[in-house]
DNA sequence: GTTACATAGATGTATCTACATATATTAGAT
DNA sequence: ATCTAATATATGTAGATACATCTATGTAAC
């Protein structure tokens, strides 16, 4: 669906200017889409992503900072995800024995099990709704990666 | 920057899955730089988003329900955005005269003044942070277009 | 070793989001 | 006219976001 339907406006000043409320519009489907895909599994959208991003070293535990560095959305408070990951028994925290300030986190064997199975049911439907070849999304994401503020 | 660095992530399992995340990071660096924009004018980002719905608008006021339609996100909750927005004094609300269920809201002069000024502010800020051309606009948006949820 | 500073993480808080429910009003069927 | 259903908005609530502050631990200078 195009931006103008999707928001009821005609015209935009620009393409440019298009161009940013058409990235803030996709990125809250693409959000919602997963968020209730993942309902089922009492998963909101931030903790899956720490649990992928547990994964990613799995069986090593990681540390909270190094988890924080990995996310999307930087203002995420990642000791409170890790608390509601850990109350489901997905996650463990132990504390560094290299240094006491820091915490580790793995994933349980029921947290991977978790992940697994949410993954088989989000990223299907997540990849396909993007109705892109392989070859336009390589395209979208050099376009993508050209954005940025003042750096 | 590219979102390899953003992420601190190497490798994804294809171009497709990084355009979804690539989508969700830059959406949230653009939607934290508008509202860091915003944080002076005490407006919050949909705030701002309803008071340049109603300027379209203006001078007729707008229904709760053609504003809804209109926001990108379309979970907001109109009706307590106007609260904040009617604190303020910058929206005025009315019932309508043709169906008393109706709300009709409209820009205040210091409404129409306080976007004036903020938009100075914010759009030159959010256009030049997407540093592209017209034209790669252009392309970005025609992908952008195509993505969807199950249409 | 003691002081000063830096770092890691946890906690506190106001606001916002997503969604469910409630209230008021209108439209439609009988 | 009256009951039922639909519509428009408002309100309630759990959880999430953004950001400030606090506590514990570590590092470095003296």
């Amino acid at each position: 669906m195009k931006l103008e339907q999707a928001i009821q406006t005609s015209k935009f000043s620009s393409d440019k200017h298009k161009a940013v409320l058409n990235i803030l519009y996709r990125a809250w489907m693409v959000k919602t889409t997963i968020s209730r895909e993942l309902r089922p599994f009492g998963l909101s959208h931030e903790q899956y992503n720490v649990l992928r991003i547990l994964k990613g070293s799995y069986p090593q535990a990681m540390r909270v900072k190094d988890i924080a560095v990995r996310l999307i959305e930087k203002s995420s408070n990642v000791p409170r995800i890790i608390d509601k990951l850990e109350e489901k028994k997905m996650v463990q925290r132990l504390v560094s024995p290299e240094d006491n300030r820091e915490t580790l986190i793995n994933l349980t064997t029921a947290g991977t099990k978790l992940l697994e199975s949410s993954t088989r049911s989000v990223q299907p439907n997540t990849i396909q709704s993007l109705q892109l070849t392989e070859k336009e999304a390589a395209v979208l994401n050099r376009l993508l990666d050209k954005i940025g503020a003042g750096e």
